[in-house]
DNA sequence: CTTTAATACTTGAAAAAGTCAACGATTAAA
DNA sequence: TTTAATCGTTGACTTTTTCAAGTATTAAAG
């Protein structure tokens, strides 16, 4: 890839338009770019930008019931299923039966998974530094603390 | 839609995990809240977010071919062709084919489809609005600088 | 206590979106 | 003039999204 990415000529002509100047419209390109590229850093540990986030949730230690992952990753909980089961069936993260309310379902991370986790973690942060390779370590902090205002509220 | 767009208690648990540091996640979640949004607020138009990023892109002077519109939105050139099929039998846009390479073809907005841009303008500038609700007008200014930034490459 | 309502996870179907290879037309390069 | 590359398009295929319904469990109402 492009040690700088900086976008094509035609890219730079468009972004003189009103479009670009709409958060929607940055957030997505920027999102595009981003997993794109997180999800070839995770391709050799099989795992996606999807798989990684339930695993990095359930190796928290926040044992997030499936609704509250799916929430958190604005998913339908329908979409979730699959997910914990790919991540079950590879001995990284159990469904544990909540013993307060037995309907609710707890994903935890195993060892292994929290193994696997720490890798994962390295290559999206990897990922990230090339993304913010144009933002100084100040701006970058600053740019955290906007979109966490946005994307959880005041 | 709740006037505070604060998250459920759940996801404010969530968000103490390392997964809510990462600008992958935080782009992703306000991409799909931003876009839901301005779904909803451009349906009465018959326009969707993508629709309505082409036309905003036809209405511009700055004379897009398809190629254009695709790498500029992060899309394949075939998702664009059924996007332009629908706007141009609305009479929104035109394909133009382009004197000087007769491979291309530049998408015009019409008439129409400039006055109908101008309300779906409207539109997605409110939802910016109650998405950025949370940020003070300065912030908000910086918020799109550093975005543009990472978009488009330094 | 019993009935009713609500919630959590799951299943499956249908619609939408994304990916990819190939084609005809056109232009650029050799 | 031949060869290679680009643009829009088509079609097939996979993935993702969206919904409605089903089962198990808990909470609320009577």
């Amino acid at each position: 890839m492009d040690p700088k990415n900086s976008a094509s000529d035609s890219v730079q002509r468009l972004a003189q338009g009103e479009l670009a100047g709409e958060i929607d419209f940055l957030t997505a390109r920027i999102r595009s770019q981003g997993s794109s590229r997180a999800n070839s850093l995770l391709a050799p540990l099989d795992l996606k930008v999807r798989s990684y986030s339930v695993l990095s949730l359930a190796c928290s230690d926040l044992a997030p019931t499936q609704r509250e992952v799916a929430e958190f990753l604005s998913l339908d909980p329908s979409q979730i299923v699959p997910l914990v089961d790919q991540l079950e069936s590879r001995g990284l993260v159990e469904r544990v039966t909540a013993p307060h309310d037995r309907r609710t379902k707890v994903i935890a991370g195993t060892k292994e998974g929290k193994k696997l986790y720490l890798q994962a973690r390295k290559a999206t942060a990897e990922g990230e530094e090339a993304s913010l390779e144009a933002l100084s370590s100040e701006e970058r902090t600053t740019l955290r603390e906007l979109l966490t205002r946005i994307a959880f509220g005041a």
